[in-house]
DNA sequence: ATTTGTTAGTGTATTTTGTACACATTCAGG
DNA sequence: CCTGAATGTGTACAAAATACACTAACAAAT
C-alpha cells in the first residue's frame, strides 16, 4: 500500500484534538501518535510551523502537528500522511528524532509520541492555510507549547545542529536557486553564531554540495549575487562541519 | 515512584514472550515495548549482550532484551527495568536511540518498540546467568537475530560511533581503571580502524577526560603501563573527536 | 644471568585545516 | 553621479592532524 493510498484509507479518520481525547480515553493500553516538527526557513529567521490547539486544557496555545498511529499503518508513514495533510506535496526532508513516553506527558490518558523533523521549504510549499490555525512561528519566538512540545522542538534544533555538522541537510530549507548569502544565513541561523563570510564560502564551495548556475539574483537592492544549486550527484567528499 | 518501586510493582508480570505474544493478541491497538541493545567490551571486541528467544517464530536465535511498555511506566523507566532485571545495579549509561514502527515487524501484531542503547562494563556487572540464556556475544558475529533485532544492533552501533566523536561516553565500557591501551583498543572498535598510538595519546590526554591515577598494569606479561581513571569533574574542554 | 618477546613511553617535521582580516566592484535608488 | 549595501576575492598566521622509530621495562624461557 502506498502513502497515498493509506491517506485515502484513513482521512476520515481522527481529524481534531477532541476525538484524539475520545480515541485515547476508549484504549485501555497505550496510545501511539506522531508528532512532526516542520522546520522552515524565511527572511533569516528559523521557523517552525505550529496549529493552534483546540485542547481545552490548552487552548490558546500552539501545537505541533500530530495524530494518532493507525493499527496499520508503519510510523514512519503516519508522519508522512501528517505532513501531506499539512502541506503540499514536494521532496520532504523527514526523518525520525526521539520518542517521547512521560506518563504524565498527555491530559487525555498515556500517549506516547514518536517526533519527527521535516525540513521544507516555505516557498515551494503551499500550506494549507484554508486551516488558517497553522502558522510559522520563530523559533526564537516559541516560549510556551501545548504538552511537551517546547521540549521536542528543542530537542529537533539541537538534533538539526549536530546532522548540519554531517551532512547537508540544511539546502531543504532553501529554494532550487539560492545565494551564499542564503546559505550562511541559515548556517548561521541554525548553528546560532555569526560566520566570517569569506571563510565560509571557501569552505562550503570546498565541500562541492553545491554548483554555479551561471544566474545572478535578480529584485536585490544592492548587487547581485550569484546563484547557485544543491549538488545531488555529488560523492560527498567530506563529513566535515561548516562553521 | 521510584524506579525500584516500580520493578516491584510490575516484576510478577509480562516474563516470557510467551506471555508477551498473548499480551499482543489481546490488545485491539498498538503495543509497546522497549528493547535494550546492551553493549560491553572485553578482549578487545564489542559485545552484545543478547538472549536465546523463545519465541516459536525464532526458534534458536538471540533477540535483544525488551518487554511491554507497563501502561503506568514512563518509556525511560523500563528500559532501566528490563536493565535491571538482568544485569546488577552499578551506574548504567541509558539512552534512547530509535523507535522502530513497521507493521509486519512482529509476528504476534501490532508491536512498536522503542530501542535504547546501553553501556555498561563487563567487569562490574554480574549478569543473572542462572538466566543462562544470556550471552555476550562479538557485534561482528551478528549475523542473524530475531525480528528486526540486526537492524537495532547495527543503527545502535553507528550511534556510537557518532556519539563517540562528540561526547566521551566510551569510558563507560571500560572498567574504573584502565591503560591507555585499554581506551585506544576501545575506541578502534568502535570506530572501525586502526589509530596511530602516539597521536591517539596526545590526543586523548589533551582533551582531559582521564587522569594518571599513579598506579600500574599488574599482572600483564610485558612492560606494565601506567593506570587512568575518568575524570567526570573535568569542564569538558572540547567535544572534537579522537581517530 | 642472559636472552627473547612484548608492549610502554616519547618528539619532531610536514601537511592540512581553521582563522583573521580589507578593499575594490556592482547594482539600485535618490 | 553620489550613496548605500552587499558581492567577490587572497594572504599570512595559528592550530590541528598526521606520519613515523627508537629506547625502556617487565615476564618468561633458557
Amino acid at each position: 500500500m502506498t502513502v497515498l493510498e493509506q491517506i485515502a484509507m484513513h482521512n476520515t479518520l481522527l481529524k481534531s484534538n477532541k476525538t484524539i481525547q475520545g480515541e485515547v480515553k476508549k484504549n485501555r493500553g497505550i496510545t501511539l501518535s506522531v508528532d512532526c516538527n516542520i522546520f522552515g526557513f524565511d527572511k533569516g529567521k528559523l521557523k517552525v510551523l505550529v496549529i493552534k490547539s483546540d485542547y481545552e486544557a490548552y487552548k490558546n496555545q500552539f501545537s505541533l502537528i500530530g495524530d494518532l498511529v493507525h493499527p496499520d499503518e508503519n510510523i514512519d508513514s503516519a508522519a508522512l500522511r501528517i505532513l501531506l495533510e499539512k502541506t503540499s506535496l514536494d521532496t520532504i526532508y523527514l526523518e525520525q528524532v526521539k520518542t517521547y513516553g512521560n506518563v504524565q506527558r498527555h491530559p487525555a490518558g498515556r500517549v506516547v509520541t514518536i517526533a519527527y523533523c521535516a525540513l521544507i521549504n516555505v516557498n515551494h510549499h503551499q500550506l494549507k492555510i484554508k486551516d488558517h490555525e497553522l502558522q510559522w512561528v520563530d523559533y526564537d519566538d516559541l516560549k510556551i507549547m501545548a504538552f511537551d512540545h517546547l521540549q521536542i522542538i528543542q530537542d529537533c534544533k539541537k538534533w538539526l545542529q549536530q546532522k548540519l555538522l554531517i551532512e547537508p541537510i540544511a539546502f531543504n530549507l532553501l529554494p532550487k536557486k539560492f545565494s551564499l548569502r542564503a546559505v550562511q544565513e541559515l548556517y548561521s541561523a541554525i548553528l546560532g553564531e555569526n560566520l566570517d563570510r569569506r571563510n565560509f564560502r571557501k569552505k562550503i564551495l570546498s565541500l562541492g554540495y553545491i554548483v554555479d548556475i551561471n544566474q545572478m539574483e535578480k529584485d536585490v537592492t544592492h548587487r547581485p549575487g550569484k546563484l547557485y544549486k544543491f549538488d545531488d550527484n555529488t560523492t560527498m567528499q567530506s563529513t566535515k562541519a561548516v562553521g
